[in-house]
DNA sequence: CCATAAACGAGACGGTACGTCGGGTCTTAGA
DNA sequence: TCTAAGACCCGACGTACCGTCTCGTTTATGG
């Protein structure tokens, strides 16, 4: 990956930035984000077991938040789009496997943590939809174009719409119930969503 | 209100603590929420607007998460439900209210970061659910149980599934769009939604 | 002993100080001192340790060092005058036990420490050499008037300067050696200055 | 010099301590040592003082006392040896310049609150007393040694003792008087104890 | 004999300083 | 010019005591 979210060099002159070191850092950022959370994150401690001196951190990114933004964009899985031929089943498939990706893993409270600062960095928020939320819109957005194309989906609502149609529901029940979102509830919620997204003829 | 979420004590014995320095810290608390948001909030700075001594707070609250989670429970005004008669129209109303309020506030970039931090402190978010969530759950269910019995909503969903079907989108398209969601684009969501919740023989 | 040294108190009214209080916070003071020393002496320890309100304390002794130097002047035995009729004898006697005592205990330390604060408390120092040093001071005068009466002694010096000729090399040897002052020790420096305060024709 | 009461540090890697900031810290407790007395200084305001953050200080020495054994060996002025063919005299100049340069001195009174503590911290009681009485002391020794020879002075006795019965009453005096002993009392003192240092055929 | 004054223990108050941690920057020696 | 190391200043952390204050309660005494 181009490294865009980094600090921004000149031409190579001298001793060129150490790959290793790269990886080392992101490395030891997921794993302490994993075992200790968003705000126990330390550049220190990223430093410490990344066998690497801070300052060749922030050579690389100026904040904890850029760093955080890049491990999450960056490591992260794409999503597939499954292309059945039947959008609503993709989007069903779809929406589950994201959102339970995405809630049991440490990447949905960093998501959420950086999100709290948007106000403060609104950078950063952007940069995190650009990288993490955007990629699984298009996904989204081809399989509503397929849907709206094959009659499969009202034509009446937009790609956005339909995606905070399904999408919104399981992240809201998550804030709201606090439990890590079982599949059974999430299907629950996409089924119930349907009649909101199908043609009006579709039944 | 009773203070429980505050460090607890024993029956009085000895000077009672300060109701003028409960009242300062957690006006200073908010204040400093709303200018410099949820990170950049210190209890320090906080004791030292409040005119009070940092121990003092402590004495409180143990933590800063607790401090903001008191502020953001006890400070949000409460919600009204409408009851026109009407529950989808009354949903709607609510849901617009809700959202943009929440949205347009400190107090939904704290929610988040509270949240971001749930899987440490599990407590305070369950407390922050109960305090500033869930009475905004009790009017909706009241309004889903007068639509259940006049045959407005779809008796085929549960209360809490009909609340995130109508508040998920509004929060999700906050959270993915970055931008402070307009009371337009909340009732295009709401309206959307709707299908999925009237009873089938409603058109 | 008349409290002379305490905070001062209009004519009786109301309920009385509590001598077992008194009693209770001087033993607490004088084992806090021995166990832990005077720097990690705290009058929160004190009263905790006294079963005692802080305020009470403070009621009679308006400092940490106030209470030390009551301690220390109440506390340490008399000095008994020996009184021979050998007036050498006696001093070389009150000598090696005086400084023994002094320095094998913690008062010793604590009246260097209340004496590292003369500059500032003068009034301490004052109370405490009165308390402390000037009835063993008492003694000594009684002994060198014997002494110059019977010719034990040179009438050149004065009972102050034999005092200081006498203790201060123990004292002096103590501070600059770092160990306890064995007798051995003491009885050679007490020997050694004998000869300038005998008088002229002892030999 | 090497400042071995300073932490312990491995050979030179990364930034090098600033001496810039060594000298301020030095400076700087050096003078509220001078005036506001020992009790009152604070690493705190040394700091603020210095110019320097807390955690600068705490890396070059974990305590207090450590600074200001530091401070007292490193800044007071070297004993010079008088040398002029006359031991007993040498000795009078000595004891009176360097008692009244310690009496009237913050250093004095510091010097008795770092023995204070002398059963809590042996090592810094000893390295007050290395680095600040026995290099006078080795003084005092070639002086003794001088007068032997020349039989100015008893062989009857060590040099240690010696120097006990020679500055001895100097500083008992202060003690005792609480009075910044002046000049005068200081020669009476020191000629009094002669004829116990004097050989038994000087007179 | 009861009202009052002052003590009592407890513990909160606004503070100051503690010793530590982490932030972001800078400066060294060496690759 | 990069690297690891480790210093720098800064500021916040959470704790311990300071000396004072307010509680509710207890205890002598004097009107």
């Amino acid at each position: 990956m181009v490294p865009s979210d980094q600090v921004s060099r000149p031409p190579s002159r001298g001793r060129p930035r150490s790959a290793d070191a790269d990886r080392a850092i992101v490395t030891a950022a997921l794993d302490l984000l994993e075992q200790h959370g968003y705000a126990r994150l330390t550049l220190e401690s990223v430093a410490r077991r990344a066998g690497v001196g801070r300052p060749t951190i922030y050579r690389r990114w100026s904040t904890k938040d850029d760093l955080v933004v890049h491990v999450l964009t960056e490591t992260v899985p794409p999503l597939e789009a499954p292309v059945t031929g039947d959008a609503v089943n993709d989007l069903r498939t779809m929406a589950i496997e994201f959102v339970t990706g995405l809630v049991n893993s440490p990447a949905g409270r960093s998501v959420l943590a950086v999100h709290a600062e948007a106000g403060r960095r609104p950078d950063l928020a952007a940069r995190l939809r650009e990288g993490y939320l955007l990629p699984r819109d298009r996904v989204v957005r081809d399989i509503v174009a397929y849907g709206h194309r094959h009659g499969q989906l009202t034509t009446g609502l937009g790609a956005e719409t339909i995606r905070d149609l399904v999408f919104g529901p399981l992240i809201y029940h998550w804030l709201v119930s606090g439990d890590p979102l079982d599949p059974d509830t999430a299907a629950t919620l996409v089924e119930a969503v349907l009649p909101a997204i199908r043609p009006p003829r579709a039944h």
